[in-house]
DNA sequence: ATACAACTTGAAGTTAACTTTAACTCAAGC
DNA sequence: GCTTGAGTTAAAGTTAACTTCAAGTTGTAT
């Protein structure tokens, strides 16, 4: 299966030029460049973009994606150092997840809060103050 | 209570430097200047910073925290723009927190994949398949 | 009185991850 | 043969959130 840059662009809601900037940094590669004139990719590359994207939704960096990629080209000699890499990047993304979750608790307050004075002005109640939550 | 620059810098783990930048950008208000030689801040900085961080983890950029602050002033007006606000970064937490959770589990995989490779490695013996999970 | 450390300022510089621009090429349809 | 539209390039521009810099000020210790 062959694909067109703005098939994969609609396949991952990622604009064309977004494509190309993944290969001029060196995340995608071998991209076939037809005649010069435009590019096909094929599985591999739907492949490696889902694994991007799942990168970075776990907040890892581009350059550091680009580095798990290079250095699983060779596993045999690198798995440690993958691994070491993955289990990096598994606490940074719990953390991460600890900190929304907190995040969203104060959200979650704060909504309360602001219900509570919804309800105080539609009454024409006194305002209710932090502490009634 | 008055702190000065430093001591708040430790205390949220800030750089002086940001805490005035964000004077400067108007998330921090009201901070006193002395002889124009040092900042001196209040309890009032000290809850509005716990507030900053708490945004910031979940992810609501800064400009919107300062609108969200610049609408408290006038809560009885404003209160259901605060609602929406907040009900709508509620939701992006939320999404975000999905994301994140389809990407750690996507490394978990990556984990024990590599986990494999490791003994393989070790013991001689053939290198798993991506299957083998 | 002078040196020094701590703090100040506005402005310029930094970083990541794109995005936009301008000029160009190619294949297909009229 | 000419236009159109989709695709190409290198290079410059953008954005958020800081960070660094150079030059100046202030209070305290010697």
């Amino acid at each position: 299966m062959s694909y067109t840059i703005n098939e994969l662009s609609k396949m991952f809601h990622l604009p064309a030029s977004t494509l190309r900037y993944y290969e001029k940094i060196g995340l995608l590669e071998n991209v076939e460049h037809v005649n010069s004139y435009h590019r096909v990719y094929n599985e591999s590359h739907v492949d490696r973009l889902n694994f991007i994207e799942c990168f970075k939704k776990a907040l890892l960096p581009l350059d550091e994606i680009k580095a798990f990629f290079t250095y699983e080209k060779d596993m045999v000699v690198n798995y440690e150092k993958i691994l070491d890499m993955l289990k990096t990047q598994e606490q940074k993304t719990i953390e991460t997840m600890k900190d929304l979750e907190a995040g969203l608790t104060q959200l979650q307050k704060k909504i309360r809060y602001y219900s509570l004075v919804n309800e105080a002005v539609k009454n024409n109640s006194p305002l209710p103050s932090w502490d009634d939550l």
